[in-house]
DNA sequence: ACGCATTGGTTCACATTATGAACCGTCATT
DNA sequence: AATGACGGTTCATAATGTGAACCAATGCGT
């Protein structure tokens, strides 16, 4: 391990519950030498990654985190991270993937990334996506605001017999999706259309959106329904730690309950 | 220059108008060989504070900002930077400093240092800043947001002869304001107490606020005015910094041309 | 089609640089 | 006054960083 990436994996000690911390202390949950761990320390001082606390000589992130997510933030579009993520997610299930992000009470998509595997695929044509009839749209209700609710069941569109109707229904649904870490949305906007999605999270620590992929429902096994359960888990990992965000532990868990099968288990032995 | 500190200068060419650099392009930017810049550039890599952009090769800033931004937002509060910019003032100019943040239209203190040195002095006992009458107020109509001249006109209360209470006159003070770069107020809002004050700015690239130095009029003399012009350029800088965000270059060249001064240069010399 | 220039990336002998045990001064507790 | 924990420093040791030279791939003008 180079000594710059030595000095850099201290930051990651930091914490919203662990904002200071001091040498020994540091050098402790490091498990590295204070004379390092004080050069390192000192280094990173000098750029603004790390501050210390005049009076208790503890020390803390710096401002210049401030200015570089800035500039960040101004040059560098969401888009380009769903979008590598989408065609890695395309490529391995064979389905149609994309992205949607949440923006007040409406669920905009962002990008799609059709699979080139399959001559008849799911297309993704709408730009606003029903919160009630999608899985993308149901992950939102399940881990995004609970305001989203009312927004949902304000409108309440049958799209296909399987629609969700009632708010009962919607709960029911939106229950199983927060059990599972996955929503699914079983030809209930589209005939022949199966949804699968999971949460996104950015740097505000709330839900920013969902990654999902729509496969035809009649190609749909359970085999395929975990290739792209385990894919979905990374590609929302990937999007939500690109766009500053980490998936709740919660998440994580459900995810690997609803995935731990035995044939997969064999499968890595 | 530890490889570190090295590694992590490279950052610092990253910028909103240079978002993306190639290796080859670094390298001369950062007078380095390629063969350690592209190590350095891996290592940043590897923690997320770079990112390849997988078609053009070229590196840019990684998602790992906004996560530590994060933290650091939530976990250091501003008054802290404030404070100790705050102290420094006060004592190398012996009068009253303070911090002011603009939310909005409305100018709030944010904390405040007397100065050991003197029996008397002024003290700020305010919590909301006129903007027509103190300095911290005329540097946020100067550099703020241009709304806020509309909200100051609508209530130009006069609080003493010096205060002004037409909208020419304001427009000339603020005027004066943005030639120096400092805001001076004296006598405008209370007898007695003359107010100057410098911008401070934040990660957004605006108007965040202002720092202030509160003296008594009767012992302000030219000297005085310029040790305090001095020193508030540097606790601007320093609390701007703290912030996020960087002095106008525009607002530096001010600052350089009102406080070239003959004596000062004798005693650099 | 060709050479030429420039790109990102890699290698290896060399020496600058990082490392950590032991050390110091300070502070709070006992 | 002894103790222990703290932040910070020193110096011989050795590990790590370094850059000239080299590759392969791409773009470009002739």
């Amino acid at each position: 391990m180079s000594s710059v990436s030595k000095a850099m994996t201290l930051l990651n000690h930091f914490s919203e519950a662990r904002p200071e911390i001091g040498l020994s202390q540091l050098c402790r949950m490091a498990g590295r030498d204070k004379a390092t761990t004080y050069r390192h320390l000192q280094a990173l001082e000098t750029i603004g990654f790390i501050e210390q606390n005049r009076t208790t000589k503890h020390y803390r992130l710096g401002p210049a985190f401030l200015h570089f997510a800035h500039v960040r933030e101004a040059t560098v579009p969401r888009k380009d991270a769903a979008n590598t993520a989408l065609r890695a997610l395309a490529n391995v299930t064979g389905e149609t993937a994309h992205v949607t992000v949440l923006s007040g009470t409406t669920l905009y998509g962002l990008c799609a990334c059709e699979s080139p595997h399959h001559g008849m695929r799911a297309v993704i044509d709408i730009n606003i996506f029903p919160l009630h009839a999608t899985a993308s749209g149901l992950c939102a209700l399940a881990f995004g605001p609970p305001a989203l609710f009312d927004a949902a069941t304000a409108n309440l569109t049958g799209f296909t017999p399987a629609t969700p109707t009632t708010a009962d229904e919607l709960t029911s649904v939106i229950e199983r999706t927060r059990a599972t870490g996955f929503a699914c949305a079983d030809q209930s906007y589209e005939n022949e259309v199966q949804g699968i999605a999971a949460p996104i999270f950015d740097h505000t620590g709330l839900l920013a959106g969902a990654v999902a992929v729509a496969s035809v429902a009649s190609r749909c096994t359970p085999s395929l329904e975990q290739t792209i359960k385990a894919e979905l888990i990374l590609a929302a990992g990937d999007i939500s730690r690109n766009w500053g965000g980490t998936i709740p532990t919660a998440i994580e868990a459900a995810w690997a309950r609803s995935v731990k099968l035995p044939n997969v288990m064999d499968a890595t032995a």
